[in-house]
RNA sequence: GGAGGGAUGGCCGAGCGGUUGAUGGCGGCGGUCUUGAAAACCGUUGUGGCGCAAGUCACCGGGGGUUCGAAUCCCUCUCCCUCCGCCA
């Protein structure tokens, strides 16, 4: 959410931010709008609160003083005003309503830094590190390298859940396995982190905080019955943790990576990625979630671009980091950075992290504030959060990257501790 | 799922429907005293909205209601605790 303050003072400029995006403006004017009448409405509701509640101090001091009579002529005023208040209630509240589903559905500015552009096309890579390796022998794709290995079961994934589902077995399960430990093993000790196990149902205010809801929750699961909705990302109940809350500033930065399973029903993005493992309806992600002060956030976000490609660097697996232009930027996102791996055998960049700055705007949705000085007054958080990794993808560059001419796949070194020492999946 | 009991400021804990944003204690902060510290004593100590400001309004788990007036009465929801049942 933004600051309307700083919308009412820059109003062009945010309009201009908005064409920047590429999104509509229709939300920030009916906010404006809807601020004005609630500012006007509130004026004259208070002041008629201000007015019953002296009289209602009076009233009891006539009481006790046994001026019965004058008691109840003040009674009558006062209830015509208190008829008043209520009308004038009613209508704050419509407004304020429509204004707070305004307010929710103005997306994110963009950081001074990040480059203008239209779409995805207009992104910038920024570099690229690892050379991608050369093979002697036509590198196959990881649908194909698993289902000869009997590591991937798409078959049976479909059977049990239908399309975008499938099963690991064996030595795939325990890849997979073995790169969680490892990530979280990596963040834990040499990058500062705090590992959390969060709930993978959450209500819809936390939803809401994270800025899925209201605008996306048509990607999102939900139980038929109760508040319950399944977690698109670790992002939506570790940067909850603290909402609500006033945060000791000498505890900042805090940083915090969770492993979760991740729940999305990609139906923006249907028949598109809808061959092997690339893009599921469940999957599993290392997730890194940052909160910080204000004028940490831009170096905060390089360092979790940074952590995140350690763990490209520790598989050796090729990779380019991708900056987002204005227009590619996500609804929250004020700068965002992709980390994208090279997958041999598809042969294409695959993105397996996501690294965004939020700067105030979670905090303000989800009321994340923190304190710089014992008795100083409370300013909201910036939050960051980036993948780290999502296991999918890390497990399709891995198969492709490491196959050998035979169809095996060599494990890498990083691994072979956390796979019992296994060296080779044949 | 059944029965009962709770929810008040950082914490504990008061609060006949009328100067109660809220007694008191603890903790925190400032001060007096002290070579220093402790003790003692004095003072201070929530968040947010609107307003240039003076100020004003709101908030005692959430929502709704009764009333001139609600932390206090009524309804409802949520959460916590105890007991019973079930259970990985």
């Amino acid at each position: 959410m933004l600051d309307i303050k700083v919308m009412r003072e820059n109003r062009d400029a945010v309009l201009a931010a908005m064409e920047a995006l590429g999104a509509t403006d229709a939300p920030v004017a009916q906010a404006l709008d809807l601020d004005e009448r609630r500012r006007q409405i509130l004026g004259q509701v208070e002041a008629l609160r201000a007015e019953r509640n002296a009289g209602s101090k009076q009233i009891g001091q006539l009481m006790r003083e046994g001026n019965k009579a004058g008691g109840q002529a003040l009674q009558a005023r006062m209830s015509e005003i208190g008829e008043e208040i209520r009308r004038l209630d009613e209508e704050l509240a419509q407004v304020e309503q429509a204004f707070g589903d305004a307010m929710l559905r103005i997306p994110n500015l963009p950081h001074p830094s990040v480059p203008v552009g239209r779409d995805e096309t207009e992104n910038v890579v920024v570099r690229t590190e690892g050379e991608p390796r050369r093979f002697d022998f036509e590198p196959k794709p990881h649908w194909d390298l698993g289902a000869a290995l009997d590591i991937i079961d798409f078959d049976r994934g479909v059977k049990l859940s239908g399309t975008r589902f499938y099963v690991l077995k064996g030595a795939g399960a325990r890849l997979q396995r073995a790169l969680i430990a490892w990530m979280l093993d990596l963040h834990t000790t040499q990058h500062g982190y705090t590992e959390i196990y969060p709930p993978y149902m959450v209500k819809s205010e936390v939803l809401v905080g994270t800025g899925n809801l209201p605008k996306f929750g048509d990607n999102l699961y939900r139980d038929a019955e109760e508040d319950f909705w399944w977690i698109p990302t670790a992002e939506v109940p570790v940067t909850n943790l603290y909402r609500e809350e006033i945060l000791d500033g000498a505890l900042l930065p805090i940083r915090h990576v969770a492993y979760t399973a991740c729940f999305r029903r990609e139906k923006m993005s249907s028949g598109r990625d809808v061959r092997g493992i690339k893009r599921g309806h469940q999957f599993d992600k290392v997730e890194m979630v940052k909160f910080v002060r204000p004028e940490d956030s831009i170096d905060e976000l390089l360092s979790l671009v940074d952590n995140a490609e350690d763990v490209c660097r520790g598989l050796g697996i090729p990779h380019r980091i991708v900056q987002m232009c204005t227009g590619d930027l996500s609804f929250v996102s004020a700068a965002k950075y992709d980390v994208e791996m090279w997958a041999p055998g598809c042969g294409e960049w695959l993105e397996v992290s996501s690294c965004g700055a939020f700067m105030d705007f979670q905090a303000r949705r989800a009321n994340i504030r923190f304190r710089r000085e014992p008795g100083a007054k409370p300013e909201y958080v910036h939050t960051l959060n980036g993948s780290g990794l999502a296991l999918p993808r890390v497990m399709i560059a891995v198969l492709e990257t490491y196959q050998n001419a035979d169809g095996t796949i060599t494990v890498p070194d990083v691994l072979r501790p956390y796979m019992g020492g296994l060296s080779l999946i044949a």
